[in-house]
DNA sequence: AGCTCCGATACCCAGCGGGTATCACAGGTC
DNA sequence: GACCTGTGATACCCGCTGGGTATCGGAGCT
């Protein structure tokens, strides 16, 4: 029955339609016309033996199995493009390691992982990716970047093995002329609902905005240009330096989540250059006096450690 | 240039000669002549922009950028393999969770694994799936299983979360009657050239074996066929009773590597019934008195405990 | 030289993926 | 209720491309 294995096409077709919800918009930004949509994604469900959309009047949602798709799609899709990027970067005559990192993050420790490779290893040279936030790990899944510097406990670690290397509180970042900015400490209670300073909203996975008073945002620096405008207040780990403005001040909220910068990579990685940045970040988090860091995920750096390397980068 | 996405049929071709270095055999092997599939891997080439195969006088191998496509390929067709499997078993009117085990493995320790998970809850039925050693990954990444009982160092966890068990010595299974029988303990090296008893020999990845005097061996019942028969020692983790034949005796090898059997899981599982066998796993090595036992992979325990399941299972 | 083995090339065909036109049907609207 | 609109399904046609057969080209081996 199950007759013939999925290809990628009809994986993207059906992720167009579960991402839109509507045939016509998807067989748009698929490039094609609808009704080859709508037979695609029959075909499909005949072929997985499960309905996946429920079409009743005014339009389309995902079934449980759908659902399921969805999310297994996302996956293969990027293992696909995984192997396509590394094959060609494979093949490329000049190899680098690529860091995926959040445009704004912490320059300091950017700096001392950099060091501490190259005393490690310097035959590989490093290239970085600036990215939005959230994306390092699609960064990672789909061989666009070898190696990230994400955030627990706000990334999605699934997938991925990392190395913690620094623990460390938020600050509330403020224009220093704001009554907030003189207290010594704040709550997030405090922060929460500052009526001449709302916090920004992001857009959810449907692109669409959550209501509040603050100002829509998508990119990390639409918000650095608000923050500098002193229209928003920002909630950060304390050495993102970036966003620390001549006219701005940094106040510790002493009850936000502690943040844990990591270096992470594809679980399934066995590139030496990996390995070596990992060893870096390793010494990196041993020998840090800064905050109590915790070594996670054992199974991966042994992985690293001592998996036979297929890769020579 | 890269123009367009691959298809999961390219790969499956790719990895077809990969595995065969024969166009011939693998066109045999796909199915379909082997001119069709000179003409896709050059097209395959092409639009990667990478030699994939040197083919010169008498054979074809895997160049370096081939190396890297065969090992991400693979990974791939798992991803998309898993997605139609999980859709399909979503779909199914039973819910149930498939725990793959080697087929010889530690029957005390997967009761009280399956005792412990009833403990905890009792409304998905877990099925088991005996499989060959080594099998195990394969059949998570493929989503042909859900869980898995595993086993450091020897089976290789990439991309897998795993929470470990138990840790223990191993022992070597001989004739009651051979010399060796009566001693209190072993070494490697005792064991390791028995005139009488020559280990096993396993078909490496491309099927042929290496040499030496012992018997080819290709699943766990031909290897328990031979013990049995008194035709070869076996070196294997202390609690394997399956294996303990009347006949024989188990003597501890002092030197061999201690054995972890651990309960394994895809990195990117949201299932709530995972997430609950995982948690019985944890309170078995927590509540475990017979060897120090150690878990593991907080970063993949954390992702259970704390994602929003997107999976009714 | 001639045979064999194997991948590449040339060329043809048909199946299927994609397009256009149209239908079916459910809500709104007046 | 008649009509319009928006949406997915159906019908049908076409051309591309994946697959088949025949053949070539070159390297070893007698």
């Amino acid at each position: 029955m199950s007759v013939g294995h999925l290809e990628t096409r009809e994986l993207r077709y059906f992720l167009a339609v579960a991402e839109e919800l509507h045939f016509g918009r998807a067989a748009e930004r698929l490039g094609i016309a609808q009704p080859p949509l709508s037979r695609a994604i029959h075909q499909l469900e005949t072929r997985l033996g499960a309905q996946l959309f429920e079409r009743d009047r005014r339009g389309v949602t995902l079934t449980a199995s759908g659902d399921v798709l969805a999310r297994e799609a996302r996956l293969a899709l990027d293992a696909v493009e995984a192997a396509s990027r590394r094959t060609r970067r494979a093949a490329a005559p000049v190899r680098s390691l690529v860091l995926a990192t959040k445009a704004g993050a912490s320059h300091d420790l950017l700096n001392s992982l950099l060091a501490a490779y190259e005393r490690v290893d310097e035959t590989v040279p490093i290239e970085l990716q600036l990215c939005e936030v959230g994306e390092q790990a699609k960064l990672l899944r789909t061989g666009a970047a070898d190696l990230a510097l994400m955030h627990r406990p706000v990334d999605d670690f699934a997938g991925l093995d990392a190395v913690d290397i620094v623990t460390e509180g938020q600050v509330a970042i403020l224009p220093a002329a704001h009554p907030l900015a003189s207290r010594e400490q704040l709550t997030l209670a405090d922060v929460e609902h500052v009526p001449d300073l709302p916090i920004a909203r992001w857009p959810r996975l449907d692109g669409t905005y959550p209501d509040g008073p603050g100002p829509e945002v998508r990119t990390q620096s639409q918000l650095a240009q608000l923050v500098a405008l002193g229209r928003t207040l920002l909630v950060i780990p304390a050495s993102s330096r970036a966003w620390q403005w001549p006219e701005h001040v940094a106040v510790p909220v002493v009850d936000a989540p502690q943040i844990t910068t990591a270096v992470a990579w594809p679980a399934t990685s066995r590139s030496l250059g990996v390995a070596a940045v990992v060893r870096a970040a390793m010494d990196l988090a041993t020998g840090d006096e800064h905050a109590p860091s915790r070594k996670s995920s054992p199974s991966g750096s042994m992985s690293v450690a001592s998996a036979a390397p297929t890769s020579p980068v």
